[in-house]
DNA sequence: TTCCAGGCTT
DNA sequence: AAGCCTGGAA
């Protein structure tokens, strides 16, 4: 057994003592004393978590494909914007069979503006994958749980512990800042060293409470969702304040240190309107590794914006006025975009070209900035007919 | 206008 | 270590 850093050997043990009450005619069990550092700490978090925790869709349910879809569309994501993702998502998806048989596209388009899209794409495949290699059921092995695409450290300790209640640790980016500050881990959260010892101690915390693995998780997870925020925590309001060594040292708003971002590079972008019979032109994007698979306006290449034919990979086109200007950000991309009309000069064949009407393009796997480029247009810039 | 949170893959 | 996306806060 692994020597805990937290713990002096002689405190392992059992968690706690009942604590009996005689009230009336009956004992009641109002608690444990907890034994260890981290079983106190743990009973404090299940106790807040309980009274605190948000009713949020995905805790309706122990379902492990309701859960693990919920689950990936929250890696890199907040609560509000998944929730109603998920309520779609299941609604068109119900079951891991469902999801299995679905074609992708539509997968994608149930997918569309919560971003990361690789997501979408391993969600998909694992459904496939559990479908055939598990029986359709999802798998409770760690090593099967963490094998399936788009599963990492994370997601798989989630699954593991608050599906099948296994004292599985998570660590995400909520649980890091809570456990940095509680354990005043000054320096970078990011370091391999950090990491190790996060999960470390998310490991003693998950191990002290036994009964309930998940809702321990879970606990540590709402408390840097709600009140141990990045800015300004809500330290009056924590359960654990007390033994917070951040807080003591005057520390909590430092902790952890703040990541120092790519340096965004700008970008200028053409897109292109061409209108016919009341439909857009639009193309789905090869594998770039950029929003493979999603639809778009076809962007003309380069410097471009002037008069003049102009090509837009297998398209030759002509640029015509501007109807709006817009930015938007993929990363450390930067992209100040110019929607233009356009007329074409040579005509679009294969299945990755289509005429599409704006509602119809609402419906088509599609990045946020296809919304973004419809809903600035101004009144009147629908597509209109054009000879 | 900028900054930021937020896991997985390669 | 770098890249993927978006919405909301500062």
């Amino acid at each position: 057994m692994p020597v805990d850093p937290l713990v002096p050997a002689h405190r392992h043990g059992p968690a706690g003592n009942g604590v009996a009450l005689l009230i009336g005619h009956g004992a009641i069990i109002i608690g444990a004393v907890p034994k260890t550092p981290e079983a106190a700490l743990a009973r404090s978090l299940l106790a807040w978590y309980r009274r605190h925790g948000r009713d949020l869709p995905w805790r309706r349910t122990r379902d492990p494909y309701r859960v693990w879809v919920s689950e990936v569309m929250l890696q890199q994501t907040t609560v509000r914007a998944v929730v109603p993702y998920y309520r779609r998502f299941l609604g068109r998806f119900p079951t891991l069979r469902a999801l299995a048989r679905a074609p992708l596209p539509r997968v994608l388009a149930a997918w569309s503006g919560l971003g990361y899209y690789r997501r979408a794409r391993h969600l998909h495949a694992a459904a496939r994958i559990i479908v055939k290699d598990h029986a359709g059921r999802f798998p409770s092995r760690p090593d099967q749980v963490r094998a399936l695409p788009g599963v990492g450290r994370y997601t798989a300790g989630a699954l593991l512990s608050i599906v099948f209640g296994r004292q599985e640790p998570v660590v995400d980016g909520n649980v890091a800042r809570v456990l940095s500050r509680l354990f005043l881990m000054r320096g970078d959260a990011r370091g391999r060293a950090s990491q190790e010892r996060l999960w470390d101690l998310a490991r003693g915390l998950v191990r002290a409470a036994p009964a309930d693995p998940g809702d321990l998780n879970q606990a540590l997870m709402e408390l840097g969702a709600t009140l141990c925020s990045p800015l300004a925590p809500r330290c009056p309001l924590c359960p654990v304040a007390r033994r917070c060594r951040a807080r003591a040292a005057g520390a909590q708003e430092a902790i952890p240190g703040r990541r120092r971002a790519r340096a965004p590079v700008d970008l200028a972008a053409t897109l292109v309107l061409v209108a016919r019979r009341g439909r857009f032109l639009m193309r789905r994007r090869r594998r770039t590794g950029l929003m493979d698979g999603l639809w778009e306006f076809p962007a003309l290449e380069g410097d471009q914006g002037g008069a003049g034919a102009a090509v837009s990979g297998d398209l030759r086109l002509e640029p015509l006025e501007r109807v709006a200007t817009l930015r938007h950000t993929i990363t450390y991309r930067r992209l100040r975009i110019e929607v233009r009309r356009a007329r074409l000069l040579s005509e679009p064949r294969g299945r990755d070209y289509r005429w599409v009407s704006p509602a119809g393009a609402r419906r088509l796997p599609a990045s946020s900035l296809v919304a973004k480029v419809l809903g600035s247009l101004p009144p009147g810039q629908a597509p209109r007919h054009r000879v």
